[in-house]
DNA sequence: ACACTATAAATTGTTCACAATTTTTGTTAC
DNA sequence: GTAACAAAAATTGTGAACAATTTATAGTGT
């Protein structure tokens, strides 16, 4: 049963978009994935499918996979939707969340700051994430999660896309914002802040900004990031 | 290329679902399908995964697929999200819908009228549901479009699971409440209209009824549905 | 009759060779 | 130098055989 591999590759791909080192448009090759790692043309296919469907990967017939290139309208859409699903997402933490859960998102906040205050650029685009995807899962509405994550996901390549260097990362204070609202148990403050964090991330986004160069795969996918959930 | 195949595959057991043919449960045999589409099993397990993925079918490895069977939880995440996701398309909607468009919407209110008049269970099944993609359609969110068509599609085999026989459809006159709020542009109207609509729908749905047993696929298959987009 | 085991059948999973298509490379003519 | 065409290489798509697993069937003993 080789299924571990198939889940493995396509963690592996969705973590290296997120880090933004497969930029959009990247090639995706078969032979050179099944070759990256050590495993079977079948496998890393299933794997593409699999990302196909999250919709981070285009699929051309005849022609191959490579990373998605969203539009601007797909990230107005994307950021859109992110608003209406987080939202309820927020909603439901203030909700259900424990003190145990409020203390694992304060813990969340100090290493956001840590890598910040390390300028270690990778780990805070990946905490920054994180901290969407934490909230989500103690919204706990499995449907809103998934979409959450996947709009998250998605956010990070179109941030990779278009985003100026400024402001590609979530301001810290503004989650802790949040966390306090969460934490108070204001529910309208909550929705409040989520609503504006994430139109200020929309707002450091440039629309009319050229697109970079698609680069190749090469090693892109070597340096691994730590965690995973 | 054999492409369409699968998606001829995919989009004939969903409607099978919708329509509540086949019930949730049911065992989605390789062979069986192969065999009925006239096709070889490749393409079969391609339409199988896609469907996977929307979360219609379940997939045990080494077991093979059958119709989703949602929890009595999966069903009230997957109709919160439904309201968060409806009342954003619905906002849309009556920012950007044009005259025609409110056409539209009224000629399929009409055919809902004659379907239920008709008694033709099926075609109203089909078109309660149709109305609900329509607007989504509208809603010029291809992110939120995607989303609401995946819950509506769940909310049918939900309710099919659920559903008692008295409220298992949406009562016309209140799709009729939500246009009309469109046509006049008033949002809040249109967002409370559809709101009110999904809770009623939802307290159609009797969680702690027992599950009906799991039907053979047959040729549940057989009848196919007229139209599809 | 029931429980247990062994065998057979059916079903799903994987691999690999070959077909179809696209992309690249090389050649020739202008 | 460049455009057009042809051949070659690389890449993706497909189908069918084979392997692994699960489910059904038959047999044996108590």
């Amino acid at each position: 049963m080789e299924r571990a591999k198939e889940t493995q590759i396509v963690e592996h791909i969705l973590d290296a978009i997120a880090d933004q080192r497969l930029p959009a448009g990247t090639r995706l090759g078969e032979q050179a994935l099944s070759d990256h790692f050590a495993c079977n043309r079948t496998q890393v296919r299933r794997a593409l499918a699999t990302l196909t469907a999250y919709q981070v990967v285009e699929h051309v017939p005849n022609r191959g996979a490579s990373v998605a290139t969203p539009t601007a309208q797909d990230a107005r859409d994307v950021f859109q939707a992110r608003r209406a699903i987080e939202s309820t997402i927020c909603r439901n933490v203030v909700r259900h969340a424990t003190e145990a859960d409020i203390a694992v998102l304060r813990a969340h906040l100090a290493q956001e700051v840590q890598a910040k205050g390390h300028r270690d650029r990778p780990a805070a685009i990946r905490l920054s994430r994180g901290f969407h995807d934490l909230l989500a899962r103690m919204g706990r509405n499995a449907v809103l999660e998934r979409y959450a994550q996947d709009l998250t996901m998605r956010s990070s390549l179109i941030i990779g896309l278009y985003g100026t260097q400024a402001r590609t990362l979530c301001a810290e204070d503004e989650h802790e914002r949040i966390v306090d609202a969460i934490a108070a148990r204001n529910e309208a403050r909550a929705l409040r802040e989520m609503d504006q964090h994430l139109r200020h991330i929309e707002q450091g986004i440039d629309f009319d900004g050229t697109r970079p160069p698609t680069g190749a795969l090469s090693s892109l996918l070597g340096t691994q990031s730590t965690e995973r959930r």
